[in-house]
DNA sequence: GCGATATGTTTGCACTGCTTACATCAGCGT
DNA sequence: ACGCTGATGTAAGCAGTGCAAACATATCGC
């Protein structure tokens, strides 16, 4: 039993806040950092020790955010079909979309983090990971569409999906279950594929 | 002299309270409850007479928001080229696009609250503001492209507005003067214009 | 051993949203 | 003119927050 006393020193402090506070968020708490302390079981200002105020440790929870959403659409383009066979790019727009919006909707407080407000430009570790992100998206339209400059094109479909994510999480576009939510992607993409075609989404 | 002696009675608190809401709004200060109190002068707990809590009058704000938005849209809509001219479909999404996001961009603390938290279904008079802009869209489309189902591209399409201007309110895309900033709609309306032609945006 | 250093605690401040009890005023019936 | 009643604003106080400063304790290099 006497293992189990409590040591005045935690080990590794920084790993557990942050845990917490992916668990605070998660679980739809208020996300403080006094709450946070508390479910680490320590002092209210101990968190102070790693991170030197309450944004930094948004920060650091945006930033593990940003690897997962990374890793989901990363599985998103490896995933249905074969990554050998050249899939249709409607295809793969579709499933990075369904991918993305889905992550807001499964993880709602942590995208809002990462999104929902002005981000620190001084916090180069943060903005890296959103430029990260950015530059994936940007490889994978490339690699979609050969064409000369699809900047615009990358940032127009990533807007959409955003668009999509906030409006759904902001409750703008009715609750609904999760297959709609992937469906109400799909349509979207489609309309917009056949924006030029005949004048008329399906 | 005699005039100027403050009245116990405010007269139009709530009125006064919303303008000063507004104002520190505006003006980027944190927007408390006690904040808004203060400027209007008056004391710590009086908006409680007006406003339930905090979220109602986030609510009356975010309803102003949505008025105004649409006032926007409207103009953007009878803007440029002559209503009666019939103007090509891209030209009339573009400035759609231009004026939400530039609304976005000037009032960038407004256009937060109208949009980035779940709004409380139970209130029904700022669900009804939010539908009333969902509706002017979807009737703007529905002009421009008399197909059967365009409820999907009016959804894709404001999802492009909106994402782009959070994307921008964010820091997500690098700071830019207005110009830039409607050039930059401008172009990702054209990439997706342009998806289904040559798959290769301009 | 011992001192520097990293880590966690205590205390305290100013601020927040909100509740309860109280003060002041305006309008109305008598 | 008088006083009641309801609407409006005030005062005091609660729990919670982020944060800074001073203090306590454990770890590590010498």
């Amino acid at each position: 039993m006497s293992t189990s006393v409590k040591p005045y020193h935690h080990g590794d402090l920084r790993a557990a806040l942050l845990a917490a506070a992916i668990e605070s968020l998660e679980a739809g708490e208020p996300f403080s950092l006094r709450a946070v302390a508390r479910r680490a079981g320590v002092s209210p200002t101990a968190p102070y020790r790693h991170f030197a105020d309450r944004e930094a440790l948004d920060s650091a929870v945006a930033i593990e955010g940003f690897r997962d959403l990374r890793a989901d659409l990363e599985a998103a383009l490896a995933g249905p079909t074969e990554p050998a066979a050249a899939a249709a790019p409607e295809e793969v727009i579709t499933a990075l979309g369904v991918a993305y919006v889905a992550f807001a909707l499964r993880r709602p407080a942590v995208f809002r983090l990462m999104f929902g407000n002005e981000c620190d430009q001084e916090d180069s570790e943060r903005v890296h990971a959103s430029e990260h992100l950015h530059q994936m998206l940007n490889q994978s339209i490339a690699s979609l569409f050969p064409g000369a400059n699809n900047s615009n094109l990358s940032i127009a479909l990533w807007s959409v999906a955003h668009g999509l994510a906030f409006l759904h999480l902001d409750g703008k576009l009715r609750p609904q279950t999760s297959d709609d939510v992937a469906a109400r992607v799909k349509s979207a993409v489609g309309a917009l594929f056949a924006l030029n075609n005949n004048t008329s989404g399906g």
